[in-house]
DNA sequence: ATCCTCCCCTAC
DNA sequence: TAAGGTAGGGGAGGAT
C-alpha cells in the first residue's frame, strides 16, 4: 500500500475545504451525538440517519414503486430457452455520487462516513477506486482508514441524492428491457434477451447512465443470473464483461468459496472445517454429500453454484411476507420505563409502515440483543457489542389493528424474556403472516 | 408429513 | 463520540 500518487497540495487543500463546507451543511450531523438516552425521537433521528436502513428499504420502495406502475412495470421475461443476463451495477455508489457533484474531488481518496473524527470508529460506507488503492475498504473504522490515508478526503451521505440518481439509473434499465429484477439502489438484473448484440447494448446502457447521472456502471453478462453476477466483479470499475456459457466453467474454478453465492463467512468456517478450500474439491463432493453436511437445500444450492448452474429467472418483485423495523445502535435503557417507550415507537413505526404499505399481520416478533455477560464497553461507540439475539413471537386471532396492540403484545414478550433493562443493546418489531 | 418457533445466515 | 437495517431462506427440534 501506501501513497500511489502525490497530489497537488493546493488541489488537496480545496478539496478538503469543500469536504468540510459539506459536512458542515449536513443536518444530520447538527448538535450533540444522540441516543435513546437522550433523544425522546431517537427511533425516528435514528432511521433517518442510517445508511443501512436506507438501503434496506430501498428495494422495497422501488418495488412498490414498480409494481404500481409509477416508473414502469416490469414484464415476464421470455420464457425457457437461452437466455441473456445483464448485472448491472454502479461502481461505488455512493461515493460516486459525491464525486460527480464535486470536480474537485475527481481522483483523490474520498469516502462517505457520517464521522471525519481520524481516532473515531464511524464506519466508512463507500470508498472510491483511489481510497481503494490504500487498502480502505467499505464498513472500515475511520481511525483505521485514516491511518491507511490521512488524506482522506470525507463526505457525508446525501440520501435524497441517491434517491434521484437511482431513479434515473432505473428509468435508463427499464428504457433497455424491460424485464428488470431491483436488487437495491445500486444494482439489478436485467434479461436482454432477444434484444441485440449484447456487447453493444451493455455499452448503451453504461452510457447512457453516466451521461444521465455523472455514475459510472458495470455491467456484467452472461447466460444465468450467476455467471452475469460473476461477470460483474471482472467487469468493475466502469467496465462491462460477458462470460460465454462456454468458460463458465473454467471461470468457477478461478473463484474463491466466499465468491459464491450463499457463501459468507459462517459457510466459508463451515466448508473449511470440512477441508474444502476451493472451487474444485466443492465440485469433488457429490450433492448428497454435501445435502447431509450442510442441509438439503444449502448442500443442493452449493453443488450448483460450484458449476455455474443457476435455473432462477430474472424475476418481477415478488409479494412482501414480513415488515420489520429495528435498532442495534445507541440502545440505553436507565429503567424498564425507559424500554417500554421505546417499544412504543416501535409500534409506532411498524403500524405506520404497515399503513403505508396497506398489509396487515398476524404475527408480531419481538428481538432483542442482550449484552453478552462481561461486556460492558462495546468497541464501536454506542454500538451494541458482543450481545446474544433472543426472540419472541406473538400471534394475534385477528390482524393487528392499531399501533397500541403491537405495543402491548411487544411488551410482554418483553417482559417474558427476563432481560434486565440495563443490559438491551438493541431492539427491533416485526409483523409476518397474512400481510 | 407438516406445521411452528427460535434461531442463524446471507445479500444488498 | 455517530446513526450495527431489512427481508427472505433455511435448519433443528418439537408439537400436531
Amino acid at each position: 500500500m501506501g501513497a500511489p500518487v502525490a497530489y497537488d497540495p493546493a488541489e488537496m487543500r480545496a478539496a478538503q475545504a469543500e469536504a468540510a463546507r459539506l459536512r458542515a451543511a449536513c443536518d444530520m450531523l447538527k448538535g450533540a451525538p444522540k441516543s435513546s438516552r437522550d433523544d425522546p425521537n431517537f427511533v425516528e433521528s435514528f432511521f433517518s440517519a442510517s445508511r443501512l436502513h436506507f438501503i434496506g428499504m430501498w428495494k422495497t420502495r422501488l418495488e412498490s414503486l414498480m409494481l404500481s406502475g409509477v416508473i414502469g412495470g416490469p414484464t415476464p421475461n421470455p420464457g425457457p430457452g437461452a437466455q441473456v443476463i445483464f448485472h448491472v451495477d454502479l461502481d461505488c455508489f455512493f461515493a460516486s455520487v459525491a464525486e460527480s457533484e464535486h470536480p474537485l474531488f475527481s481522483g483523490k481518496p474520498l469516502a462517505v462516513c457520517h464521522s471525519n473524527n481520524a481516532k473515531g470508529t464511524a464506519e466508512i460506507s463507500s470508498a472510491n477506486y483511489e481510497a481503494r488503492k490504500y487498502g480502505i475498504r467499505a464498513g472500515m473504522f475511520m481511525a483505521g482508514a485514516k491511518q491507511l490515508c490521512p488524506d482522506l478526503i470525507v463526505v457525508p451521505y446525501n440520501f435524497e441524492r441517491y434517491q434521484e440518481v437511482s431513479e434515473q439509473a432505473y428509468k435508463i434499465m427499464m428504457a433497455c428491457s424491460a424485464c428488470v429484477q431491483p436488487l437495491s439502489c445500486d444494482e439489478a438484473f436485467l434479461d436482454v434477451t432477444g434484444l441485440g448484440d449484447p456487447f453493444q447494448l451493455a455499452s448503451r446502457l453504461r452510457a447512457d447512465i453516466q451521461a444521465a447521472t455523472g455514475c459510472t456502471a458495470s455491467v456484467g453478462i452472461g447466460h444465468n443470473l450467476l455467471i452475469a453476477r460473476l461477470a460483474t466483479k471482472r467487469a468493475k470499475p466502469d467496465g462491462q464483461c460477458h462470460i460465454q456459457e462456454a468458460e463458465a466453467a473454467s471461470a468457477m474454478l478461478s473463484l474463491e468459496l466466499s465468491d459464491l453465492p450463499g457463501v459468507g463467512w459462517a459457510t466459508s468456517k463451515k466448508l473449511a472445517s470440512l477441508g474444502l478450500q476451493s472451487v474444485a474439491d466443492l465440485q469433488a463432493w457429490s450433492k448428497a454429500r454435501l445435502q447431509a453436511e450442510l442441509g438439503d437445500k444449502t448442500g443442493a444450492a452449493l453443488w450448483d453454484a460450484s458449476r455455474g448452474i443457476d435455473t432462477r429467472r430474472v424475476a418481477p418483485p415478488a409479494v412482501r411476507k414480513s415488515l420489520g423495523a429495528e435498532v442495534n445502535w445507541g440502545v440505553r435503557f436507565d429503567s424498564p420505563q425507559d424500554a417500554t417507550r421505546f417499544l412504543g415507537k416501535l409500534a409506532e413505526e411498524v403500524w405506520t409502515r404497515m399503513g403505508a404499505a396497506g398489509v396487515q399481520g398476524r404475527s408480531l416478533t419481538l428481538k432483542l440483543k442482550k449484552r453478552k455477560e462481561g461486556v460492558y464497553n462495546p468497541v464501536k461507540f454506542m454500538g451494541h457489542g458482543i450481545c446474544d439475539n433472543l426472540s419472541r413471537t406473538h400471534t394475534f386471532h385477528r390482524p393487528a389493528h392499531s399501533a397500541a396492540t403491537i405495543h402491548r403484545a411487544a411488551c410482554d414478550m418483553l417482559t417474558s424474556l427476563h432481560v434486565p433493562h440495563a443490559d438491551i443493546r438493541g431492539i427491533g418489531l416485526g409483523m409476518s403472516r397474512g400481510l
